[in-house]
DNA sequence: AACACGGGGCG
DNA sequence: CGCCCAGTGTT
């Protein structure tokens, strides 16, 4: 064997063999996914920045959405960003939406319309890194590009027996050599999807079904038992709690909503008024939320019941998020606060929190 | 290299 | 409740 070769299956005829015996399990377990219907870049390029850090089930509903509101790229080019975010609701990592919508005038108005098809190109445009660069130019335009993702990071990994973290540069930079090193000259795109559907269906992170795989023979982890020690977890991140609370100021039925700026947290979504509670005790939380919703809005306003509790994580904060109505007394609405009715809640794009929020408010609007 | 960025699914 | 998910961009 050559002693070169990143692993075994490097080794040329071993590497064949690998690609045949692939190509021949994906060619029967291949699931019937919405974006695998053409290999049209736009449907391949939404489906993938979809995909980033959300699963295939997940995505599924939004895809089929999506497509229906905007079929073209010139489409979503013309939408507004609002509609892209509303249709992008509840999908989280908001920047990705916004970024699909630059990237979609970027297309329209730098490249004719048509997607560019080289890997380079393809980087240069907002929300695609090198993963969905080689995503789009293997599956959508079959040319020779190399993926690495959480799938194949994890088989890789395996193949090699890979010892440490594969998620640290050191690892990060031997399995994309492999990831290209494999790569056939011919079927890019089969053989690249291929590789993540064997992850994520056989491959997996607990209890890897290592009798089905049909490249078991060629693993190095699953020769030496070490299937369920590789790859290595990765340090995990510890959280810290929060807690904060939302207030919805009601004057005249309408309620205060602001638009997220750009360089914050769910950018380009509205929310309602929102800070971190610190003190302790409900007459000094009391305290601390007039002061603050006059802070931020501008507006003095009497606090009344806690509507309801909800927690939710954000990157490294746990969050326990209390949500309590108010009274307008008195002031004028400041920066970027306006009055909402509830009607215009239903058609404005909210995080998952504050959409809970603005669903009971629309009830108790229409309702009773 | 470390963080920020969401939210849901699953054991 | 902790881990994981077809990552990217910024610092």
């Amino acid at each position: 064997m050559a002693t070169d070769c990143i692993s075994p299956i490097l080794d040329s005829k071993c590497k064949q063999a690998f690609r045949r015996r692939l190509l021949a399990w994906y060619a029967k377990h291949e699931r019937d996914l919405p974006w695998r219907k053409s290999q049209d870049p736009y449907r391949v390029w939404i489906s993938e920045v979809m995909l980033q850090q959300t699963q295939v089930e997940t995505v599924k509903p939004y895809f089929l959405r999506f497509l229906k509101a905007f079929p073209t790229v010139k489409n979503l080019a013309a939408a507004e960003e609002s509609q892209v975010l509303r249709l992008w609701e509840g999908l989280g990592y908001y920047r990705r939406a916004r970024g699909l919508h630059a990237a979609a005038k970027k297309i329209v108005a730098e490249h004719g319309g048509q997607f560019p098809r080289d890997v380079a190109t393809l980087q240069t445009l907002p929300g695609i890194g090198r993963y969905t660069a080689g995503a789009i130019a293997s599956i959508a335009f079959n040319q020779r590009a190399p993926i690495l993702e959480a799938n194949t990071i994890r088989l890789l990994a395996r193949l090699l027996a890979y010892p440490d973290d594969p998620t640290k540069s050191v690892g990060q930079r031997l399995l994309w050599a492999m990831a290209e090193e494999i790569l056939p000259r011919r079927d890019v795109a089969r053989f690249n999807q291929a590789l993540m559907e064997l992850g994520s269906l056989v491959c997996t992170p607990t209890q890897p079904k290592c009798d089905a795989c049909p490249v078991a023979r060629n693993c190095a982890a699953f020769q030496e038992g070490l299937q369920n020690e590789i790859p290595r977890a990765s340090v995990k991140m510890k959280f810290t709690d929060v807690r904060e609370a939302v207030v919805v100021v009601r004057k005249n039925g309408k309620v205060i909503m602001r638009q997220c700026g750009p360089d914050e947290r769910w950018a380009g979504l509205w929310d309602f008024p929102r800070f971190g509670i610190e003190s302790e005790g409900p007459l000094f939380v009391e305290e601390e939320l007039v002061a603050k919703v006059r802070d931020q809005t501008g507006i003095t306003a009497k606090p009344g019941s806690l509507l309801t509790t909800i927690k939710h994580g954000v990157t490294r904060y746990r969050i326990t998020l209390d949500c309590y109505t108010a009274q307008y007394k008195s002031g004028r609405l400041k920066g970027a606060m306006r009055w909402i009715r509830p009607a215009e809640l239903a058609e404005l794009p909210l995080s998952t929190t504050g959409r809970k929020l603005a669903n009971r408010i629309i009830q108790s609007a229409s309702g009773n």
